[in-house]
RNA sequence: GCGGGUGUGGUGGAAUAGGUAGACACACAAGACUUAAAAUCUUGAGGCCAUUGGCCGUGACGGUUCGAGUCCGUCCACCCGCACCA
């Protein structure tokens, strides 16, 4: 072998030895048992960046390992080719989003393969491709005719300057990131999947899956089913008019009689009734439809509301209260009114405390008195008092009891609510799949046929800031006879809630799945980051559902385990610009000074030396520009290098501020591995290895690789910590360079421990192992080698250390026979010299021994 | 604001079921090799005092326990998500 660790060329033959022999291409095989390893695809931005490097690293090192196991291991990888940064790159180059998103496939797919990852490429696809989501379409007019898609006004942010939606993104501080004009909302119709119906299954099967508990509660939160009740307020309108009852849903029927005002959402038919005939008012309507709509915005901007006038009769006492509109109440979620209890809700008690309105205690606290409300709301369950014939009920009691009231007066019953609202999947975008759809002349609405589809998205088109092109393209939205296409798109997550099935099946052009996806699915491992763990992957869940109950795939769930990775972040820069916006530049591009502590303080742009703003370290990502490209790193240290140095850096859990300071620490390892398996092969033949005659040297060499292959296997196989598999991998090569024994049995046993090494390390850095193993004289490919056993009459001691503590602290160390029994344990530390100062003038209370572990001597004085 | 998480030396992290805090690395320092540098190798190191050793120390403050980085409570800081970023 040579003598120098050159991983360009080792790199390059490992690569064209795993593509000539085809090692990863998945053939189903009914024997086998499968294992179906997937990372989230990617969005082809146009270069990798280290958040991309640590989830498809994970992914490889778990299928290799799989695979090592002897497990028939697919591996696939594509792209999630649709969505808005080709046409804002559309916008900024006058680049075709399809030229500039195949453009970056090519370069990612090159960068992918030059880290080495065990990919079967046969199965590539991106979504972009009108051979995938023309099944998408095809199953959407599916659901059209089960009656799982609907359309309705939903709210939207519009740039009233562009005319075009926005996405939450890109309104910054209630303004259009472009135009910065403040952002309006905006109701407009829009095609909505019944992800309610599945809202029970969805939450019940939760508990089928084997995923982090974070992850799953994040999702039950978010479906946050709930038993409440649902009551009517009668209405007396200001002038007298007849209104319609006013619907409120609550959680807390106990705290019914502590209502002392009920609120309605802006677009609420009383706001607007009210606001006819009062210009203040309707004033403050239009000042509640400003700024954007997402759920953040709301909770934290400052509640405001006014009086409409307008009474509400309480369904019990038949006492009058205030009607307000509030700017925090939403037409869209529930009734878009709620009644409020400002004695027992935190927000409810800021708003009445605001504009004076009364707080009623009707919950006792622990003491069995009204809670005191005169500082802040007293949100516990507890007794409820001044509400007449229904004091003295607890919360369930009191739940029940004005719930058959409510519902014997005719005026509500008992309800079970969801958070979850159903999915919204048009957007008026031209970089999607188009929406299957036609509109007559009518006004009808009817779903394409099959032999209509797939509707293929124009390639040629100019991208503008003003609104979808498709709207702008009678050659594609006309249809002729007063037909006209919807020119509304997908939202992407419609397009990643599918793609690991297609996987399965990517060749097949005469059906969306076939008998293949039953083979692979679920998905044994799915590797994504964290910030994945609600909409995506409930989306995916639900789509898999609707798959399941058409018929194309058996199972319930599409990902049996889940590892989520914590997001690789890094510090962001930016100036701001002359509309208000921000120009964001890369940390590669930037210099940072810190003070003697290393804490930044600030940083200027290297081209022109000026000053830019840090605006804290967020995920890497491609709007705040601060992902950093693996390129020069590979380059310079090979992948391996990079592969071992992001599996060493944190767990995988763990999230992770870039630093790429250690990684020559990382490249230094894999040369002196390199070396000790040179020098090894040099030093001579080893001989057998005869177990029964290793002097004391080489059985703690022996027991240090079994040691190993033990911690390894576990770190690698159960716990998924890559890191520490790496450093128990280190300490075996430093325990191997230690071993000065060149005898042919001293060979042998280095020998077992280089393989041992080499093996365990070979999912991580695959491509130096591959030569490694090689050179260590094997015929067959590391790739097609077993993963090592642990010989575990190698692991045993005849001695080991125990500490000794007095009264919980360490006070000696033990070195005593594995054999010696409790007794013989407790009277040597009770004799060791320093154990005995810290007895003097106590008395013993009580010893515990911990066997191998520690003796704890319990004293007092 | 709400939901979920994280917090350990100068730095990344380890301690897996409540039992030796700081494994393994990075950076640093000293030494060896070298004309020199790089590379490599050896050694050192949480802080404070000290001769064996002691005291303090895992974001802060309390609690449970023979024993707490780990469990419980309150608070602080940061990260992820909040339905049109993907």
């Amino acid at each position: 072998m040579d003598a120098h660790y050159s991983p360009r060329d080792i790199e390059r033959d490992a690569q064209q030895y795993w593509d000539k022999h085809q090692c990863f291409k998945a053939v189903e095989d009914a024997n086998r048992e499968k294992f179906y390893c997937l990372s989230m695809f990617p969005y082809p931005s146009g270069k990798l960046h280290m958040g991309h490097v640590r989830n498809y690293t994970i992914g490889d090192v778990v299928s290799r390992y799989q695979r090592m196991q002897g497990k028939n291991v697919m591996q696939p990888m594509g792209w999630d080719a649709f969505g808005m940064p080709a046409e804002n790159a559309a916008i900024q180059n006058q680049v075709p989003p399809a030229k500039w998103t195949y453009q970056n496939i090519d370069y990612m797919r090159n960068q992918l393969k030059a880290l080495g990852f065990a990919y079967d490429w046969s199965r590539e696809f991106a979504t972009c491709d009108t051979s995938y989501y023309r099944w998408e379409q095809w199953f959407f007019t599916k659901l059209v005719e089960k009656g799982l898609v609907y359309k309705k006004m939903s709210t939207v942010n519009w740039d009233p300057v562009d005319q075009t939606v926005l996405a939450n993104e890109q309104v910054i501080d209630g303004r259009g990131w472009r135009s910065g004009a403040l952002v309006e909302r905006k109701e407009i119709p829009l095609w909505f999947l019944k992800i309610t119906d599945y809202a029970d299954e969805l939450l019940a099967d939760l508990d089928k899956v084997e995923w982090p508990e974070q992850v799953k509660t994040m999702q039950r939160n978010w479906i946050g089913k709930s038993r409440g009740v649902e009551l009517t307020f009668d209405i007396k309108a200001k002038n007298g008019s007849a209104c319609d009852p006013l619907a409120v849903y609550t959680t807390r029927p106990d705290t019914l009689l502590g209502v002392t005002y009920v609120a309605v959402a802006a677009g609420h038919p009383l706001a607007k009734q009210a606001a006819e005939q009062n210009s203040e008012l309707a004033a403050f309507c239009d000042e509640c439809a400003k700024g954007g709509t997402s759920e953040a915005e709301m909770a934290t901007k400052e509640k405001k509301g006014m009086l409409t006038g307008h009474r509400a009769v309480h369904p019990l006492t038949g006492d009058e209260v205030p009607v307000y509109v509030a700017n925090f109440v939403l037409m869209e979620f529930g009734t878009g009114a709620v009644m409020a209890v400002p004695g027992h809700d935190q927000r409810d008690w800021e708003f009445a405390t605001k504009y004076g309105i009364a707080i009623k205690p009707v919950i006792a606290d622990e003491s069995g008195q009204p809670a005191d409300v005169s500082e802040a709301a007293y949100a516990e369950y507890g007794m409820v008092v001044n509400s007449g014939e229904f004091d003295g009920l607890g919360f369930e009691q009191a739940f029940d009891a004005i719930a058959a009231k409510l519902a014997e007066l005719g005026r509500g019953e008992v309800k079970t609510n969801y958070r979850l609202r159903d999915w919204g999947v048009a957007r008026q975008r031209y970089w999607g799949a188009p929406i299957p759809v036609k509109y007559g002349p009518e006004g009808q609405t009817v779903p394409l046929t099959d032999d209509e589809l797939p509707v293929s998205l124009p390639m040629e088109v100019t991208v503008d800031a003003s609104g979808s092109p498709l709207k702008k393209m009678p050659a594609f939205s006309d249809l002729g006879d007063g037909w006209t296409r919807e020119t509304d798109t997908f939202d992407t997550f419609m397009e990643s809630s599918w793609y690991y099935a297609r996987f399965c099946c990517a060749d097949n052009t005469e059906a969306m799945l076939d008998e293949r996806a039953n083979y692979w699915l679920p998905v044994d491992l799915y590797i994504g980051g964290i910030e994945h763990a609600i909409l995506h992957l409930l989306y995916a869940r639900f789509f898999h559902k609707l798959m399941r109950d058409f018929g194309l795939v058996d199972s319930d769930e599409p990902f049996q385990q889940l590892l989520t990775q914590g997001m690789v972040i890094a510090e962001t820069f930016y100036r701001p610009t002359d509309n208000g916006g921000k120009q964001w530049f890369n940390p590669a591009d930037v210099e940072v000074k810190r003070d003697e502590k290393g804490r930044p303080l600030s940083a200027i742009l290297m081209s022109d030396g000026k000053p830019v703003e840090m605006g804290g370290i967020e995920k890497m990502s491609k709007s705040k520009n601060n992902g950093v490209d693996p390129q020069s790193m590979i380059d310079k240290f090979g992948a391996d290098t990079v592969r071992l140095f992001m599996m060493f850096a944190a767990p995988p859990e763990q999230s992770l501020e870039w630093s790429d300071s250690g990684v020559e620490g990382a490249h230094r390892f894999l040369k002196r591995l390199w070396r000790q398996v040179n020098d090894h092969l040099e030093a001579g033949t080893p001989g057998k290895l005869d177990i029964s005659a290793l002097n004391d040297d080489q059985k703690a060499l022996r027991r240090k690789t079994h040691e190993t292959i033990k911690k390894a296997s576990d770190d690698i196989g159960r716990r998924t910590t890559f890191n520490t598999a790496i450093a128990a991998v280190m300490e075996l090569s430093n325990a191997i360079g230690k071993f000065d024994d060149s005898s042919e049995l001293g060979l042998a046993v280095t020998r077992e421990a280089l393989e041992a090494g080499v093996l365990l390390l070979s999912p991580i850095t695959p491509h130096l192992c591959h030569s490694l193993w090689e050179a260590l004289g094997h015929s067959g490919p590391a790739i097609e080698a077993t993963w090592p056993v642990v010989d575990e009459s190698a692991l045993t001691r005849d001695s080991i250390e125990l500490v000794v503590q007095v009264n919980g602290k360490l006070r000696a160390r033990l070195e005593v026979p594995s054999s010696a029994d409790k007794a013989s344990i407790e009277k040597l530390a009770m004799e060791h010299e320093n154990v005995q100062r810290f007895l003097e003038g106590n008395t013993v209370r009580k010893v515990i021994v911990v066997p191998g572990k520690l003796v704890n001597i319990v004293v007092s004085g």
